[in-house]
DNA sequence: GATGAATGAGAGTTCATTCAT
DNA sequence: TATGAATGAACTCTCATTCAT
């Protein structure tokens, strides 16, 4: 039974994010979310306590993944420009495989009247301990992890989101991206 | 016959970015827009065909301010550290100066439905045409105009939109950035 | 969950065909029906998808009523004479007692608009049978459906949306075009 | 000068008509028929007090004509069957022909709100006062005015406003119910 | 006389949420 | 727990009309 609820609400999580993506926020209504997610309207309310509060839960969970995500490929051999280079292109993987979680998360956080009642981003840590650690050993230069973080995966978000660009020149492009960040940021 | 009114319109324009940035999307009714401009919600109508209309007139008119402005600050006599910095610095006084404009910008553009519908910039051409000038002389690095655009500016965004940042917090992380940026970019 | 309710569908449909009698198409808002149904805007939108679709609903119940109940008064036994008196005035005294279902029909069929998108009229079935059957027997002249039928129940129309007439003076009226159309009608 | 006015006037009438007929009530609003007239809505207000003026202005004055039409028809030697025949004829052409306007007639006179407050009607005088001749003359039976029209004209509707039929089918159903009236009228 | 701008009122419709089952 | 019915409030947008030019 406990089984059932967990589908049932991740249903509803995936259809707000899908929704996002596909209509903006004049698509996110409680009623088209329930059809996506096959669920009632008043479904909702019982995962729920509010419309508000279904989007910071949405929010809270969706932006950790990449963070695991990302630390996940990081492996403890690898050196600077290799943590580098894994850190930009899985954060580029995920999001061009879960681009409507990122879509929401974007849309989610650019709006301040919510994110700033919801002030999480723990996820980074693992990503800023790593960081730390390399500056440590003299592997990057020292730059405060706010910089760090602006610069490693700020221009990626400027590639995936461009719809001109087709996959092949998102790929080129990613690769001079972290070509120049190596090169900011490595001895 | 009275005449149109370019102040009512251009209220009309500043009272939507001033509600997008302090209530997102939910904030941006018609009525509430026309209560901020102070002209009534069947007026909106004599300016713009629909609410999308009028979201898209108001993206294309200021999505290009910036660039006009960051041009502005650039002179001919400036060498490649300086024209990183000028971009990046004006870039990031920009936003910070229409923080609404650019928060309109952001919640605009990151909204796949509206954005694609919209797709202009031409104002990017003149940056793009000044790195362009600089690749040439070997000033700064062979990268294509999308990375360079990625690598300048994403950054500076994360920076300015991190609220829990204080202004003298931010200026040093800019500092940061545009000391790095200029190390990837220039030989 | 709360079950459909019936008698509100009845309520609604109820009101739109009295307003429609009383005011005319500027009447039927959805907001006057709704208050005269004693429901609310949005309850409306539980019963029907939109006002066009519930303005078919109604124009496709109503419209077979009269055919039943003209129907269910003609007897086996009668002659054509009596056939035909029959029909005519049972299609009066059902004008005239239904009044608001009969303006809501007169007024939704004359609007191309809406009367092309909903054809239907299966009811007048039963009274063509009868009439087909009258011309096999030689009861009735030779002549087609449609001519029958213009014939029998359109000058009743005439009379009954009179308004200058009263309802005596209609009943002479009445009379006389019965006497018309058997002499006609019949051998 | 005055020409020029009376162009307009009578563009403005023409586009209630024929938006009445595409669009029914819904499409007849003043800004739709002042577009369609090629005038702005408030020139509107300077031929016409209000909306419900305009509309029974054009009522009064559509609705005339048709019986103009049909006494034009109408030759002194001509005998009682043929005056029937001309009479529904010309009904049928000028219905047919001035199809908007007739649309407009029906739309108009269908709503009581309207027309109750508007009851010209003159023009039939004409042709009660040459029926009233026939009837003196023992040309055709001696039934009220009322009934009369409601057999000679009422039957024509129904043929002229039924979709389904292609315009030989009418034409054939026209001559079907000419005979019908003529053997209910005729001695 | 003629116009496009301007508007309060109201249109049809959907909203987030609650209720009864 | 889960639901579809129900709703007051709010939505986008158009209405008939007036105003200033």
């Amino acid at each position: 039974m406990r089984k059932k609820d967990d589908e049932k609400e991740q249903r509803i999580k995936e259809a707000v994010a899908s929704l996002m993506l596909e209509e903006g926020w004049s698509g996110t209504s409680i009623s088209k979310i329930a059809r996506k997610a096959e669920v009632s309207p008043a479904t909702v309310y019982t995962y729920f306590d509010s419309k508000e509060d279904m989007l910071q839960c949405i929010y809270r969970e969706y932006s950790e993944h990449v963070f695991e995500y990302m630390m996940r490929q990081v492996e403890p051999e690898m050196d600077g420009a290799q943590v580098i280079d894994t850190l930009m292109r899985s954060f580029y993987s995920y999001m061009t495989e879960n681009e409507d979680m990122f879509s929401f998360i974007e849309q989610f956080s650019n709006c301040r009247a919510l994110s700033s009642k919801c002030a999480c981003r723990k996820g980074i840590a693992g990503v800023a301990c790593l960081l730390e650690e390399m500056k440590k050993e003299h592997v990057i230069r020292n730059y405060s992890a706010k910089s760090l973080e602006a610069v490693l995966f700020y221009p990626v978000k400027a590639i995936v989101f461009d719809e001109k660009l087709n996959s092949s020149e998102k790929s080129g492009l990613l690769d001079e991206v972290i070509e120049l960040v190596q090169r900011a940021l490595l001895y």
